[in-house]
DNA sequence: CCTCTCGATGAATCCATCT
DNA sequence: AAGATGGATTCATCGAGAG
């Protein structure tokens, strides 16, 4: 019997990250909690991530969605930065020579994502913005309308054994209706445009997995692929998302 | 007679800025040379900017544009964030509270960019990409087909006479044909949306003035201008350019 | 089946009020 | 007085339901 083509463990990735092998995987791509978002610093270290990105009407709503919160939202922003170097690079031990990292920011914290993106020892190669059609007007000024997806990699990135074009900015809407399963979820199509920079057959790592849509899209784009996620509520998210498709 | 609507300064931004009137313009949107390009620092250091920014195929070509080098372009790093910091602090004398600033960056540049408006005293208000449609593509890798706009506030942005939206997302390609005369040179429409941002009548200042698309943009949409530029050649250009629209 | 209208929403930000 | 809190604001997009 082959192996299982994906894979969620329950708990930490700094925990997690130290007992996988090393150089066992060909991409590491994840969305780690912002730690943005509120009003002041003291909304973004003591308010939930569902009470800063959620809108009240939303929250309050009859219908109201059953989102689950999310963890590891409330640190500063240099507690931020320390912590994701570390992610980063335990990442860096477990992906081959030549593997892609591709890590979510939003604008708030771009710079600090790249300082922890080379901090961790990958070789920054670039941002690739990802346009949200549907997002808040500001007055007087510019709308924020862009996450960012960075691109690092573990010394030059592998050839592929068919050469590929991957593009440089991506769009795409987050889900609504019963398809939405988490507050921060990324539309599939935009995940399977970046599972690609994994070579076909390869191995994607996404140490912060929440509901999964990572490994959706790597086995759509006949990729494996491990997640790592903290909440016990998301990971069996993740799994049911797994199995309906089975 | 009404003061002009332009005024073009030939010199050293760094020694203009002092000679300004403090709490003078409404807003700073400015397109430093980003002193990046190039695979080394040797190559970004020693090589010109017509260089490295213009492919060989155009610079040969028997009708060659006659564009004119830059000049500020062969900082390391950590001298660009030294000087673009000076730059942006003497800027925000010169500007009223509540004034914006614009600064372009590419990918590289970007965490140094913000580095350099924070440091220099504007509160960090959020990013602008541009997409360049036209762009090279990138084998096994992503396209680099954006760059970006930062923008930062002298405090709290003025709240304009009719309250306006603007987009945060920016969509042109570089004019091309006889119609360019900057190696960078912006597109127009993107400079048109950007010096919304300064209330309708008020003084845009561009420190890094180029061939004077932000002041052409500037004019048309009702703002005036005064743009500090280094190299002799592209001030007579930018001066053309008025002159003709006159 | 396709078009149109209606309504809900967003990793947001602003502002007056309260502690 | 600085920091926290609750409610209001905005429009492009998209889903649902009607015609």
């Amino acid at each position: 019997m082959p192996p299982a083509p994906w894979r969620i463990i329950r708990g930490d990735a700094l925990t997690v990250l130290p007992t996988l092998p090393a150089a066992s995987v060909d991409a590491v791509i994840t969305d780690p909690p912002y730690n943005s978002g509120g009003r002041t610093s003291s909304d973004r270290r003591n308010q939930s991530a569902l009470t800063k990105y959620v809108s009240p009407q939303s929250r309050h709503a009859p219908d109201a969605h059953a989102l689950g919160d999310f963890a590891g939202d409330n640190r500063d922003q240099r507690s931020y930065t320390a912590w994701l170097s570390m992610l980063l690079a335990e990442s860096l031990r477990v992906a081959r020579i030549g593997a892609s990292c591709l890590v979510f920011s939003d604008w708030r914290q771009l710079a600090a994502t790249s300082d922890a993106l080379q901090a961790g020892g990958w070789t920054w190669r670039g941002i690739i913005p990802w346009h949200k059609p549907i997002s808040r007007p500001i007055a007087n000024g510019f709308r924020q309308e862009c996450e960012y997806v960075l691109w690092g990699s573990n010394g030059d990135p592998t050839k592929h054994p068919e050469t590929i074009y991957l593009p440089g900015w991506l769009e795409g809407s987050q889900p609504r209706g019963k398809s939405r399963v988490h507050i921060t979820q990324k539309p599939l199509d935009v995940m399977r445009a970046l599972v690609r920079i994994c070579p076909p057959g390869g191995h994607v790592l996404d140490p912060c997995a929440g509901s999964g849509t990572t490994g959706v899209a790597a086995l759509a784009e006949g990729r494996t692929w491990t997640g790592i996620e903290i909440t016990e509520h998301y990971a069996n998210v993740a799994r049911g998302r797994f199995d309906l498709g089975a």
